[in-house]
DNA sequence: CTGAAAGCGCTAACAC
DNA sequence: GTGTTAGCGCTTTCAG
C-alpha cells in the first residue's frame, strides 16, 4: 500500500492540510515545519495519489494524442519521431502522455476522442493529419479543451497549430526539373481528404505555373501513402503514352513504390525518371538511389506542438498562436542531383 | 462542464448506485430501468469521471511504458513498430497506455517508475531493453505491480517475458558464411549492460564454435546501437592487420554505419565483406546493399507482451508465462545472397 | 503559521 | 430491485 497524506498526517503530528502545502512549496509553511515534512515524505517514499489530486483539481496533468492508424500494425517511419517528439517535449513539461490508437473516421475514432475529453482524463490533445471536414476540430473547438493541431492551416481558426509550407521548396524542385529538360511531371497524392494534401497538391500545380509548365491531369493521381499505393499509381503512370519524366510524391514510401516500379522496368531513376519524395525520414536516404525530398522534422514538430498545447492549457489568449515552418529541400541522386 | 452521475440521478429520480449498476451491466437492476438509464445517459453525453472511478476503485486501466532514449530526439525506427503494437493491444484490450522516455539509468528513470508505481498511475508497466544489473526489475518484483519485459531470459524470472533466441539464426549466418570460405567473421555488439547483448555475443560464439571458426576476441567490438557506432568500429576492424570476411552486428543501425565504411573504402559488401544486421526493420530492406538480419517483429513482440501483462493483471498465476520467439534469419546481398 | 471540514464523482457494503 | 451511507486521497476555503 502506497503511503498517503493521512498517514504522514498521523507519523508527524500535523494535519494533512499543512503537508500538503508544505510539500507543494506554498510560502505559510514554517521552514522547519516544511524540512521536516520533506524529509520524511521521501523516507517513507510519499507520491501522492494522481487519482484524488486530478479529481479534486479536476485536470489530469496530461495530454492525449490519437495516432490515425489505417491498419492494425501500420508503421510511419514518420510516427516514431513524432511520438519520440511528444514524449521529449511532454516530460520536459512534466506533463504525462497518453496515446491511443484508431482508424482515423471509424465509430472508435468517435468514442475515444469523446470519452476522453469529457472524462477530463487529458488536460489537452495534439492533433495530426487533419481532415479538410474534419469533426474533430469542431468537437474539440466546441468543448473547449485545448489543443494543438498539425497539418492545418493557421490563422482564423481559434486555436495553434504547426503548418509545414512546402511552396517554396516545391518551386525550387519543380524549377530544377524544368531546368533538366522535363516538362512533363507527375503528382502521386495522398488521401484526398487530408488538409496537407491539397496543400501539396497547389504548391505542385503552382510551381509547374511557375516554371511555365504545362499542367495535365493525368498526371496527377492518388495515393494511399504507402508504398503499395505508391508502386501501383507508378505503373499507371509510366504506362502512359507519354510517361511523365518525374513524379513528386506525397510522402517517402510512396516515392519508394515508385522507386520499385521504376526499377522493375529498367528505368534509371535520376536519369531516365526524377524521384522526389516528402517527409525525410532515415529511409529516404537509404533507398536506391537516395531520394531527393522535401524534409519536415517529425521530432521538432512534435515538441513545437506541445509547447503550443502548454502555453494554451496554461490560459494563453484564445487568439490562435501558430508557427509555420518550411519544408526543406533535400537533393539526392533520385533526382539526378 | 460534464454531467455527472449527480445530475442523471437528478434527472432520473434514481439512485446513484442504480444508474450506475445499470451503467455496468449489473443483472439486479430491472429492464425498463436501465434502457432509460442508458439512453439518458447517451442523450447527455454521459461518461464516467475517469479519476473518480479510478480512486474508488483503485486501479486506472492504464499500462505504461518508459522509453529508454539515449539522447532528445533519439529515434530508433524498432521504437515505432513497437509503440504501434503496444498502442493497438491496448486499445484492444481497453486498456489506456501511457508513454514517457528518459535516458536508461538516469535519475529520472528512476523517480519515474517510482511515482507511477507509488501514485498507481498504472496498472501495469511494459519493460524493455533489460540489462544485467536492472533495478527496475527488483523494484517492480517488490512493488507488486505486474510488469511484462523483453529481453530478459523467461524462466525463474516471476514475470512474463518475451524472449527472442537468436541463436539458431545466428548459428545458421554463421554456417552459411563459412562455407562462403569467411574464416575471419567478427561482431560489434551493443551496450555491455544489455541482456540481449550478452545473450547474442554468445549466440555469435557458439555459432563459431560450431562451425569449427576460431575466436578471435580482436574481432570482437562495442558499439552503442547506433549508426556512428557502427562505424567507428568498422574502422578499426578494417584497419586490422587481417581485417575480417565479415562483421555480424547487434542491430540494423550499427550494420549500417559498417556498410558507410566498407562503402568509403571501396570495398564491395555483400563480396569483399559480408555484413549482417539485426532487427529487420524497414530500414534494413533499402540499404545499398540490402541488409542481411535477424528479425524481429517489432509490432508483434510488443502485442505479445501487452497480452502477457493483461493477463497478470487479471490476475494470472504468479508463475512467469512466457513467450519465446526465434529470430529469422533474412538473407539479402549483404552476405552475398 | 496551522487545523477543521467540506467535497471532487464514483462504487460497494449493506439495508430495505 | 432500489436506496442509504461511507469513504477512496487529495486540495481548498475558512477559521483560528
Amino acid at each position: 500500500m502506497p503511503t498517503t497524506l493521512e498517514e504522514l498526517s498521523r507519523r508527524l503530528n500535523l494535519s494533512k492540510t499543512t503537508i500538503s502545502r508544505a510539500l507543494d512549496g506554498y510560502s505559510d509553511v514554517a521552514r522547519a515545519t516544511r524540512e521536516r515534512v520533506v524529509r520524511a515524505a521521501r523516507e517513507l517514499g510519499y507520491v501522492p495519489s494522481h487519482a484524488a489530486r486530478q479529481l479534486r483539481r479536476q485536470r489530469s496533468d496530461a495530454i492525449g494524442y490519437i495516432l490515425p492508424s489505417h491498419l492494425p500494425g501500420f508503421s510511419d517511419p514518420f510516427f516514431g519521431e513524432f511520438v519520440a517528439g511528444l514524449c521529449d517535449e511532454a516530460a520536459a513539461s512534466k506533463m504525462h502522455l497518453m496515446i491511443s490508437s484508431c482508424p482515423p473516421g471509424s465509430p472508435e475514432e468517435q468514442s475515444l476522442y469523446h470519452s476522453w475529453v469529457v472524462s477530463r482524463q487529458v488536460d489537452g490533445i495534439v492533433l495530426n493529419r487533419v481532415r479538410l471536414q474534419d469533426w474533430r476540430v469542431d468537437f474539440l473547438l466546441q468543448s473547449g479543451l485545448p489543443f494543438a493541431a498539425l497539418g492545418h492551416p493557421p490563422g482564423v481558426a481559434g486555436f495553434p497549430c504547426v503548418w509545414v509550407s512546402a511552396r517554396k521548396a516545391l518551386a525550387a524542385l519543380i524549377d530544377q526539373l524544368a531546368a533538366q529538360g522535363r516538362a512533363r511531371i507527375a503528382y502521386i497524392g495522398g488521401p484526398p481528404d487530408l488538409v496537407v494534401q491539397a496543400e501539396r497538391l497547389n504548391g505542385y500545380r503552382e510551381g509547374l505555373a511557375r516554371a511555365g509548365l504545362a499542367a495535365d491531369e493525368t498526371l496527377v493521381l492518388a495515393g494511399d501513402q504507402s508504398e503499395q499505393g505508391g508502386y501501383a499509381a507508378a505503373q499507371i503512370l509510366l504506362d502512359l503514352p507519354q510517361p511523365p519524366g518525374a513524379i513528386l510524391n506525397f510522402n517517402d514510401a510512396t516515392a519508394q513504390g515508385v522507386l520499385r516500379a521504376a526499377r522493375e522496368r529498367g528505368l534509371l531513376v535520376g536519369r531516365d525518371l526524377a524521384v522526389a519524395g516528402y517527409e525525410g525520414t532515415r529511409e529516404s536516404a537509404l533507398t536506391d538511389p537516395p531520394l531527393t525530398t522535401l524534409a519536415q522534422p517529425g521530432y521538432d514538430i512534435a515538441r513545437r506542438l506541445v509547447r503550443l498545447l502548454m502555453r494554451r492549457i496554461h490560459g494563453a489568449a484564445p487568439e490562435a498562436e501558430s508557427e509555420i515552418l518550411e519544408a526543406r529541400l533535400v537533393l539526392r541522386a533520385s533526382t539526378g542531383a
